[in-house]
Formats: structure tokens, sequence, C-alpha cells
DNA sequence: ACTTTGTGAGAAACCGTTTTCTCATGTTAT
DNA sequence: ATAACATGAGAAAACGGTTTCTCACAAAGT
């Protein structure tokens, strides 16, 4: 069975293949008659517009693309599933990328992409992403947003949660709570999100004239391993921490089993804030004091940035931030144990 | 800046547009100066082939589709991830997409990506999917590749984790711990996972004559309220389960809650089982005794049961299994309280 | 009645590739 | 020396749509 081209419409409904054009396209100078003619013609065929076809004489795709580091990722998974449902209920196309972080892998997605002929993409940059290569592909008239990672020296629209801020509550959270001996578990300072929360932590820390020794930063790598290492190196520490506030969800899922298996009470001895939210997160014991981002919104307002961008060539930048939420828990109370 | 087309590239390097297409897909029976010549002038142009063009004249993508419900879902999302991978390492290029289980949001994507002129599409079918639409997009010379669930009137390749065996595993271990008073939440019956897991109980069971009080089933929906609920009605029934064996990670989260508000203690007064591994599985209190699918092989796996069969057209059917792996830990451990 | 204007629709050109046709040149076999 | 045959490469057709050109015809203005 072959699938019916446009001429198969035309030839069937007794019209130019123009014709059946313009009804595909909702064009208003089209007789009534004709125009049922040719819907008749369609159904009948089971007729499909072939899209290749289309893509290659209008020279531009309604498509849009959305390349993350991980789709198996707690926040990156939900935002790009929260993309996804707002494109559907939008009626424009989405083509979905995970890059592992890999700069070759992204730069395949990049020229795959555009020799597609997309209208935008939303990125998240792998780590080292050459700022020039964006600018380049900007310069094709491909509109861009970045999400979640900042990219010195690239100007474009900007969507991520306040990072800054929501470090700073959640820091400042335990300080409300007495913990005066604060730690840090930060992320990679490469990337910005790493390094705002970090911002945030010492921004907490000063406000309130808390003396932030040095050797109470650790920097893991926004993973596990990293992480349980830095709960070891803290916890043996002259002067160990009482509290830490750990810079994401795969540290802290790496801090939880170094405190399980040091066998470290927690609040007791070390209280513990996260950032991001976890599955379970509410259901341990102690339950897990988080900060959450609001994945939904991240990819929605995502795409409606890039829209808008789309429609709205010459407009300056926009830099959003998402609020966060601080999840009050256990994890994080103040007991009596002095 | 304009793309360059292949018509620049042949002005360019002084040959025609031709021998470009010839250099550009490898054609033996070119003259190694013009090769060279096209090589250079691609290289200066920054030459991109457009896809659609290709597309169009060859009339069929190199492109896969891959359709799941949920891309923010332990499970599916890993899935996906490692699908993307795997087509990554095999330079194929695979779009994904999530249905959020609504046929409407499938259909649309089916269209989509026919209208691309795809070669093949691995996918998890929405409930209530008709087979004759599948069956047709078949006789269209797409070939299909089903993961995860069956679907009866259909036949095609199938991938999933081997549902019968991991239950029917779950449930052995209980009874080897000495349960006997074992329950179930089980997953909607309308799609095969929720069926083949029921039954891997109901031949536990049976095989170790134990009797099975149909109250013990309980029918959840793979989602948390329903098991939530679930585990409420199986504790207030006259003669409750020491033990339950939960159907999926969804189910699993809702029943922990219940648990926990309901303060009933794990494993003393019912022992749990959960198909399907969570993030935090071990980190809970008591750990959780999982059922865990290998999600990278039924991602590769799918991918390769595909490619497979977009070279090899006419072969048999294939049915594939992937194991699970039983992952003991403290919420099934029996211990003295009686 | 005659020009002007507007409208609907077919014919043809076009988008950027791949593929088939065609032909010139060089090589081998007779 | 000539016929048969490869070989390499340009010209042109094709893929399935959209868009521009063109024209017939009807309605409106003078």
């Amino acid at each position: 069975m072959k699938k019916a081209t446009i001429n198969d419409v035309a030839r069937e409904a007794d019209v130019s293949k123009a014709t059946v054009s313009r009804v595909l396209n909702d064009v208003p100078n089209v007789d009534d008659e004709l125009r049922e003619r040719v819907l008749v013609a369609m159904d009948k065929l089971d007729y499909q517009p072939n899209r290749a076809a289309r893509t290659l004489r209008k020279n531009l795709q309604d498509v849009i693309g959305f390349i993350v580091p991980s789709i198996d990722d707690t926040i990156f998974g939900a935002v790009v599933q929260s993309a996804n449902d707002f494109a559907y209920k939008n009626q424009i196309g989405i083509l979905s990328y995970s890059t592992a972080d890999n700069l070759d892998r992204q730069q395949m997605y990049f020229d795959s992409l555009i020799s597609e002929g997309l209208a935008g993409m939303v990125i998240v940059p792998a780590p080292d992403t050459d700022p020039k290569v964006l600018a380049n592909i900007q310069a094709q008239g491909v509109k861009i947003v970045l999400l979640d990672r900042k990219l010195t020296g690239f100007e474009a629209d900007y969507i991520g949660s306040d990072n800054l801020q929501g470090a700073y509550s959640a820091v400042n959270h335990l300080i409300n709570q007495g913990y005066t001996r604060i730690a840090t578990i930060a992320g990679s300072q490469h990337v910005s999100t790493g390094a705002e929360r970090l911002a945030g932590y010492r921004m907490a820390m000063a406000e309130a004239n808390l003396e932030v020794q040095p050797e109470w930063i650790a920097f893991g790598d926004f993973d596990r391993e990293t992480s349980y290492d830095a709960v070891d190196y803290l916890m043996k520490l002259s002067n160990p921490p009482t509290a830490v506030f750990v810079a994401n969800d795969e540290m802290t899922i790496g801090a939880l089993k170094a405190v399980k298996d040091l066998q470290i009470q927690v609040p007791e001895e070390l209280a513990l804030v996260a950032f991001d939210e976890l599955q379970l997160s509410n259901l341990l014991s102690p339950a897990l004091t988080t900060v959450e981002q609001s994945t939904q919104a991240l990819g929605e307002e995502a795409l409606r940035l890039l829209i808008d961008l789309m429609k709205n060539s010459n407009r300056a930048v926009r830099i959003v931030q998402i609020p966060t939420k601080l999840n009050v828990r256990e994890s994080s109370f103040m007991k009596q144990t002095t």
C-alpha cells in the first residue's frame, strides 16, 4: 500500500494540486464545493502530507528542539515531560535529546537539528560548551533559550530556578533552627547552578555573621560518589560541621548513603538540607528537608519564552528565574543534644 | 548568513552537484582529486546537507521513533535514556515522545512520525490502543517493536521484562521467608504487565499450596492514590495479610506513604516486596526489597530488535523477555513477632 | 457598452537533494 | 585497427509539497 500524495488527492477530487494545497493550508479563496471534494478525497485516500516536502519548500520547520544532559534524571526528566505536555497542548512539535554532557554528542544533535531546519531550541548547555558555537547557530536565525545553566559570553534568553535565593533560604532555615556550624557540599563551579547555589550559601552565612570555615565547603561533582566522599571528609574534620546543605539531588543520594554507612544520626549529629526534591524525600526517616524546583514551570516557561522569541524576533534578552519552594521536614530540625 | 546548499559547494569546487552528492554518499567511482576539491569546498562553506531534501528524495528517514507513556518515570525515563545512548553510539537518529497514555496524543505522534517518513518505531502502546491502527502503520512498511506492554490482536516483535518470573520470584521469596498470608496490590489488568505480574503472584502461591483469599488481591491503577487506598483496605480486613507484593514503583510509593500514615511496622506487621527499583530503595528504613528491571537492556534491546527488523524484513516475529533481578533487603525479612 | 477591479483556480516554477540518463574518454580484447 | 566495454562525471528528471504567474470570468464603475 503506497502512501497517497497530493497528486493522488488532486486526481481523485478532479482539481489541481495547487487547490489541494490551498485547502491544506486554509487559504481563504477557495470555493466551498471544491474544498468539500478535496476533503472527501483526502479522507478516502487516507492522505497524510509529506512533511519533508513541505519543510523543503517552506524552508522552516514548525518544530523546536529540547536538549538536556539526561532524560533519566529527576529534574530534567520532569522538565522534559512538562515541555512535551505543553507542546502537545499548543500543537507544536518538539524533539527531545539528551547529551550526557558530552560535547561531541551535543554537537551532533545541533547539526542534526539544523540540517532539519528547526525554528528554535531550548538547551541546557554541556559544561565547556563554546559560546561561539551557539552564537553561530543563533546567527543562522535559530532562536535559542538557555535552560538551567547560564553560559558566559553568550547572549540569550535564560530560564532557570532562582538558585541563589533557593540556596539562601535553605541555609537561612538551618540558621533559624539554631545551627551555626554549617557546611555545604557544592556542585561543580563550572556550571552556573553550582556557583549560584554556593553563593546563596555564602550570602546566608554572611548575613548571619557566621564564620565559614574554608574546609566546610566541599566540592562535589553533582554526582553520588563525590558527595559520598565529601560527607566522609567533612565528618572527619577536627572541627566538623553540625549541618550541611547539599547542592543537588544526586549528591543528596550519595550523602544519604554515607550518612547511613557511617551511622551518623540525622539530624542529631548532622542536619541535612538538600537542593532538589527526591521522589521519596518525605518517606525517609528522618524525612528530608528540600528545596524544590518547579519542574513544570521550568518546562512550560522555557517553551513560552522560545515561542515568544520566534514571534517577536528582535526583542531584548530576557532572564527568567522561577522561585523555589522550601519543604521543611525532619532532617533539619534542631534537637536537644548538646 | 545563508545556509550553503549543494549548489554552492558544486560551484565552489567547480564540479556538478551530482558529484557533490556522490562524495556525500560515499559512492566509490569518483576521482580522488575531485573528491578532495569537494571536501575542501564543503569545509570552507560549512556545508550541512538539508535533511528535508534528502528525506524527500530518498523517501525514507534514517530515523526511528520511541514512544512511551511518560519520560518523567523511573522506568520509562531510564529506558528512553538507554535507547538514546545506544542510538548515539550507533549513529542512528531517534525521536522520543511521551503520550501520557492519551490515545489522541499517541495518534498525533503516529501521524507526525509517519508524515516524516520514519523507518520504524518502538512503542509502549497506551491502554486500549486499537490493534488495527498499528497494523495499518505496519502495512505502510513501518517496522514496529512493542515495548513493555503486549497488545492482543497485533502481531509484532515484543521486548519487555520477564514479568511473570519477576513477580513469581518476589512472592516466592516471601514464601521462603515463611510468610503465608500474602496479598498483592495488582496493577491494571488492561495492560499486559499488570496481568502478568498478577499471574506470577498466583503461580507462586499455587505452587506452594497456599490459599489465596480473594480479598487479598487488591487492584490498583499503577498509581499512588489507588495503592494508598489498597493498603488501607487490606489492613482493615478481618483476616489481614502479613505480607504484600506491590506491582510497580508508583504504587509502591503510595503503599509506603500509607504504611507510614497508618503506623504499620515493616516488616514486623507487614512485609513488603515491590516490583521496580526506586532511587532510594536501599536508603529507606527498612530498606526495600525490590524486583529490579534492567532498564538499560530494555532500551538497547528494543533498538536492536528494531534495527534487525528493518534490515531483515520478513523474519519471524520475536518475543524477547529480559530477566529481572531480586534485591533482597530488610522490608521482606521474617522477624520473630508471633 | 467598455474599461477596471476582484476572485477563483490551473500551470508552472521552485525548494535541495538523489538517481537515472547520457556521453566522452580510456582500456581491453579480437 | 576496430569493436566492446568500463569508468567517471555532467545534465536532467524526480521526490511531494508551496508559491508565484497567469488567465478566465464575473462584478462594479464610468
